[in-house]
DNA sequence: TACCCTATATTGAACGCTCATATCCACCCC
DNA sequence: GGGGTGGATATGAGCGTTCAATATAGGGTA
């Protein structure tokens, strides 16, 4: 370990009581209970603060208090592959949440030879931190159970099971494929297909139940395909093979913006037109859709209302000790565009 | 303020001492100064500290010290129209090579009441980061020049003024540039347009520059287009007018994949092929561009060498008060791809 | 034998803050 | 005038750790 320089110490509320000719305590009071103090002492007090930008120590702040007023966040590893291109706008949804609160996110991620376990461990153990927002739950997540049988607080984005806490929030992704399944059947498409990614994210299977779901309920004819892998060619490479067969669905209900994006690769490789030809809807709003011809109708994800409900749960835990009842389904909002077809 | 439970207090250094019968100071050395101890007294300690999970507080430690192991990173605001697809890669590769030295990224976004420097400031004054890392640096960025007069650590990705320290990483953009046009010179184009969104992101200049410096080289002749905005309608339009032109080049150096993404649709609008028709090259290897056809020829950020460059600059000024002397320039790496034809 | 040096372990203080408690003082009531 | 009341401020302790200073023993050296 290197050497380490201690840090130049900044003013400390003892420098300011004894400006101020007033003890510790009323400049304590001053920032946390300044209803205890006379208006003028207030006054000069707080003047006295902004002036030599006195800012109290956050480590012994904490020290005192056991709060650290810090969320850890492990990220989720991101495949270079097909990286998630809301991630940036999540994690500034969720910054700027708990910011609100006067909470920071702290971006966790193990160590090559550690597990997750170990990873959460590490920071719990040497209190880093107030709680933790998990996102990319799994069945059966490990993390989940540690930080259950630790008690300790975390929301999550995703379902936990039944016997865990329910602090999660998630968007209802059946109930919104089910809605692209019924656009699909009130414009007359019989024969539907779903594409899936085989690769194992957990979110997927709602998407599937959901498409499962709709074509129950619209009486429709529904086949499932999965890719192997997110790669671009393979994606377009499964889809084409879909799309060249005798009997091609007339729609296609893609797991993901991603996929849909193979889609509309294949489709033109098979000289087919989206939205005249075969019908497509999708799931994720990915920006870069917006470049599609003719644009895509899809779900979109209300992130930032995700994030402030991730938050709003978490803190509630941290600093009120309640812990929500259920969880929150929020609904994904169906962005109707050409790729539908008319 | 809410009233806030303390959080149970956990295992302490006083705990482990009391069963081991040995002083605090002892354990404490255990973990940082093992060579103190005795190599029976080491061992006992150390199956006692693991028996009982003990960690040390992190805030009692950081008082004491005066270190944090923790590392602000401003977020970059996410345009959601835009958002950066690269963000969550390099925010890995950052976590990733911080985790491996100890040290945490704690994220940051100004309160909408709050300036960039506020923002900064609360962190640095109540000492509760070690240092800062910046990205999206600006001319005259104003969190390098507050950080540069308090004297505070900080690294950044993208190049600091002269008179500020030069603890900078950045990708060759100039340089990946010019290599690009000569790429497009090699294969006979003498007609070739630069193709920048006037939206203001500061890596836009550089790669402008290398265009001018790269057709200056090769002896070609070179038009510049400004896309007013990063919207991709208005990319798409702005782009079909430049191909419709009379005097259409054979060759567009796109300031970004996003801005290619919007030449291919323009393309495809206007009857063109890419790579046969006019040829294209870009920067920033979006992963999104798989899926176009033709492939797009592009550069690669090295996110990873320039995430740990940053790091391991930063931890040196950190740790041993070492600024280093000239910032560190590197470089893009082109991948050659179909879209520049034959 | 006296002295110093090294290896190992302990003790007291301090980091900067907030909690609980104590003090002071003016005022009011009977 | 004794005693209570309440507002404003002060004091002491302690959060869990590490640093500096100090004790103790054993061994080598003059």
């Amino acid at each position: 370990m290197a050497t380490r320089r201690p840090r130049e110490r900044g003013v400390t509320i003892e420098d300011v009581a004894r400006a101020a000719g007033v003890s510790r305590q009323t400049i304590s009071n001053a920032l946390n209970a300044p209803h205890r103090l006379k208006a003028e002492t207030l006054e000069r007090v707080t003047a006295l603060i902004e002036e030599l930008g006195y800012r109290p120590d956050q480590s012994a702040r904490s020290l005192k208090s056991g709060t650290r007023r810090i969320i850890a966040y492990p990220t989720p590893v991101d495949d270079p592959a097909n990286p998630n291109p809301l991630m940036g706008g999540f994690l500034e949804a969720v910054v700027s949440a708990a910011g609100e609160s006067g909470y920071r996110i702290l971006l966790v991620r193990p160590r090559p030879d550690q597990s997750q376990e170990q990873a959460l461990d590490e920071l719990l153990a040497a209190r880093t931190v107030d709680g933790f927002l998990l996102s990319d739950i799994l069945r059966d997540d490990p993390r989940v159970a540690y930080l259950t049988a630790e008690g300790f607080p975390f929301a999550a984005f995703g379902r936990t099971e039944p016997g865990q806490p329910q602090a999660w929030v998630d968007v209802d992704s059946v109930q919104a494929v089910v809605d692209l399944v019924g656009l699909l059947a009130d414009r007359g498409h019989g024969e539907v297909a779903f594409l899936a990614s085989s690769s194992g994210q957990p979110w997927m299977d709602d998407r599937r139940d959901g498409f499962r779901a709709g074509v129950r309920r619209h009486g429709l004819r529904g086949r499932e395909f999965a890719v192997p892998g997110d790669e671009p060619a393979r994606v377009v490479a499964a889809t084409r093979e879909l799309l060249a067969g005798a009997d091609r669905p007339t729609a296609i209900v893609a797991g993901g913006d991603w996929l849909a994006l193979g889609v509309y690769a294949a489709a033109r490789a098979e000289g087919m037109e989206i939205g005249r030809d075969v019908a497509l809807v999708a799931f994720d709003d990915l920006p870069v859709t917006a470049f599609l011809q003719p644009a895509l109708t899809t779900v979109r994800l209300p992130l930032r209302r995700i994030a402030e409900a991730l938050v709003s749960r978490l803190l509630r835990i941290i600093e009120d000790g309640v812990t929500p009842p259920s969880g929150l389904l929020l609904p994904g909002e169906l962005v109707v565009r050409p790729s539908l077809g008319p």
